[in-house]
DNA sequence: TCTGGGGTCCTAGGACCC
DNA sequence: TCTGGGGTCCTAGGACCC
């Protein structure tokens, strides 16, 4: 063999991050819930054990989480965010080749390091994030990515592996193939699990050794690599560099139903912004833009309404002005009285680099003014806070904001929420 | 009453061209 | 009467991931 992956993820990330600045949660059941306090997206382990699904909303689960007396709490992504590039760094030094593939997940390139104990490095990797950041993690190593996952999944389950597990020998690849049901390996969703189930597929090992051409047929281009990956064939390359998006989108629900136009564009414009900024991060520009509002999609029959407007430009742009203007006017074209919105958002698509972008001679934005608008606001938001700017078309009430009852504090990343010790 | 948000890739089929 | 064949591009929809 010769090539060789270590996938190391953080352990119910959320909430281990809240852990661990709150080390009285270790024992007890805790969850984390989405955007708007909507669903339940990350459980300790206690949280697991008593029922709560992923996914699952959380009113529907009020009187599990009553009666256990589970601590909730809402998304924290910049505490998380801040958390995950801590662990990045830390794993950044066992490999000079890692991939961040989640908020969560690293892939480690472990390129020739056949000879050394393998068992032992992992062990290290998984103990040394734990003391420098609390974080409890798991490691799994075998020579492709595919199998790297299914070694880090074991070695959660199994006593034994205590959170580092390696999967180099043939055999025990094939007992931890057996072991894994089809449905549980990467790149192997709800509707494949259940299609591969038609034909007598059950577990990974069986995956494993079905024929080329039935994987081609029934799975596309993409399962026929994944079967080939769990034979050992390595053929997901490590991706290093931070891609470049091809898309960006921003969209959030509203705290509460919104029924007037002029709030849905209040909220719509925040997105806008956010959406620009992340835009200019990435140094790109966008040559086209989808608009989209909608009501609860499970209101009742007649009272439920979706819509989208795309709007195409002349010259690719980043210019928030310009694309707050071309929003609003899709959002009143595609908005109907009446209706409780409970969601707007925005795509920015046929992204371009900035450096590449061709001027018009039709164009009527002033650019390089526009430019120095934009860099100087991208400073001042760094500076001072996202909201210290703001557009008058944003509004100043805010009644669509999220819903977020139980926040902790940021501790890793404002100096008012740092934690304070006697 | 209350149900997240942000991405990628592939394929089939239609439009269009010569 | 007999109504080609091959190629490209685009888009919508479906599948997947965290």
């Amino acid at each position: 063999m010769t090539s060789l992956f270590a996938l190391v993820d953080c352990n119910n990330f959320f909430v281990s991050c809240e852990r661990v600045f709150d080390p009285g949660l270790e024992g007890r059941p805790v969850v984390v819930l989405s955007n708007n306090d909507g669903c339940v997206i990350a459980r300790s382990n206690e949280a697991k054990a008593l029922g709560l699904k992923m996914g699952q909303p959380a009113f529907e689960v009020q009187d599990l989480i009553q009666r256990h007396q589970v601590q909730v709490f809402s998304s924290n992504y910049e505490l998380y965010g801040d958390m995950s590039a801590r662990v990045v760094e830390t794993l950044s030094q066992f490999s000079p080749n890692l991939e961040v593939y989640s908020i969560d997940e690293s892939f480690l390139d472990l390129g020739n390091l056949y000879k050394t104990d393998l068992q032992a490095y992992a062990k290290e990797i998984k103990a040394t994030v734990k003391q420098w950041l609390g974080m409890p993690v798991a490691v799994g190593v075998a020579p492709t990515k595919t199998l790297a996952k299914i070694a880090n999944r074991l070695s959660k389950k199994s006593a034994k592996a205590e959170g580092a597990l390696v999967l180099t020998d043939k055999r025990h690849i094939e007992e931890a193939l057996k072991r894994t049901e089809a449905g549980d390996v990467w790149g192997i969703g709800r509707r494949y699990a259940r299609k591969l189930q038609g034909f007598g597929v059950h577990t990974a090992w069986d995956l494993r050794n079905v024929s080329d051409s039935f994987a081609r047929k029934h799975l596309t281009v993409v399962g026929l690599r994944t079967v080939r990956e769990l034979r050992g064939e390595p053929c997901i390359d490590l991706e290093l560099m931070l891609q470049v998006k091809k898309n960006i989108c921003t969209s959030r629900s509203f705290g509460q139903a919104i029924t007037d136009l002029e709030e849905v564009g209040e909220a719509l414009t925040t997105h806008v912004v956010r959406c620009a900024t992340k835009l200019r991060k990435q140094k790109s520009r966008a040559g086209a833009m989808t608009v989209f509002c909608m009501t609860s999609r499970f209101a009742a029959e007649g009272e439920v309404y979706s819509n989208c407007r795309t709007v195409y430009f002349d010259t690719p742009t980043d210019s928030e002005p310009e694309l707050i203007r071309h929003a609003l006017k899709a959002l009143r074209e595609i908005y109907r009285p009446g209706f409780r919105y409970r969601k707007t958002g925005l795509l920015l698509l046929d992204l371009v680099p900035a450096s590449s972008v061709q001027l018009s001679i039709l164009d009527t934005v002033d650019r390089e003014k526009h430019g120095r608008l934009m860099e100087t606001l991208d400073n001042l938001r760094e500076r001072f806070g996202h909201s210290s700017v703001k557009y008058a078309a944003q509004g100043t009430e805010e009644r669509w904001k999220l819903r977020q009852e139980s926040l902790s504090p940021r501790y890793t990343t404002r100096l008012e929420d740092l934690i304070r010790a006697r």
